[in-house]
DNA sequence: TTCGAATCATTCAAGCTGTAATTATGTTGG
DNA sequence: CCAACATAATTACAGCTTGAATGATTCGAA
């Protein structure tokens, strides 16, 4: 019989709580360092990302999130000169974001106050390495589930 | 000079993403599950941290959230007759969260659904284990930093 | 070529989440 | 004792996020 009591089903509900709470961490530090800026987590986030030109979806993978959500986040950074909208230079349906020169800057200052007292801090780097390489195989062994 | 291109900055931001991917597909996996009950995602989170009577704070501490959340996501179980607030036997500022029979088994049900087709199944009872002990060592070593 | 299916982005509604302020109660030092 | 401070829960609010529906464009197969 294989229940939820189990030790097994326990243990991994641990561990989604664990991955759930660093995460949960991580954003708070995005989002305190981002206040400082004049910005939202998410736009934030949306900034850390674009470390070069890129389609919407492009971006929501990158943030993790839906497509919709990035036109949100996009607008909002279009509307304080950030991001631009070009269009695509082969498809006519997606658009090019590009940061402003404005954009830019902000992005290196900003990545400049992520780097500092990271969440990740107490971590040594082959602990690190380490903990990069089980997150990835739990990312990519799970990435046909669905459908 | 100690900037944010830096190939241990890169490596850390690229660390936080797979973090929050990693919650990401936990919580997708959580509302997809949630869906065939009638539950929200949050809702469920909150069923499955009801482990027995506890305070509203204890469980935003287990959901790593506001305890404003919890007011809103246990109105919603108390509207549904899953979870009842009583008096708090010690503190009269306290309520006690009590799972009514009808919640403790649409819990069990729910530890049921959750704990097939993990989005954590694609690695190893050894390596689940190693990623806890990491992951509990970088929030540990991370308590201390706010105040 | 052309029709049908898939993809890109957007919009909207509904629900989730954090912050700050508020009320009530508990705790502690003088 | 009691005044000051800390803590539990709630409320109001603003911002975030998802999911479904829509319109425009592209792709693929007959």
């Amino acid at each position: 019989m294989t229940t939820s009591a189990e030790p097994h089903a326990i243990a991994e509900r641990q561990l989604c709580g664990l991955v759930n709470g660093l995460a949960q961490r991580i954003g708070e530090h995005v989002r305190e360092r981002a206040a400082t800026l004049g910005l939202t987590a998410s736009q934030a986030t949306a900034l850390r990302e674009m470390s070069g030109p890129m389609t919407m979806r492009e971006l929501a993978e990158r943030m993790s999130c839906e497509p919709s959500n990035t036109t949100f986040v996009v607008d909002k950074l279009e509307k304080q000169s950030l991001v631009e909208r070009h269009p695509h230079p082969t498809d006519r349906r997606a658009k090019q974001l590009v940061l402003t020169a404005e954009g830019s800057a902000l992005r290196e200052r900003l990545l400049e106050l992520l780097a500092v007292d990271s969440p990740l801090s107490g971590l040594t780097p082959q602990e690190k390495q380490l903990l990069h390489g089980l997150l990835e195989q739990a990312i990519v062994s799970g990435l046909g589930e669905h459908r």
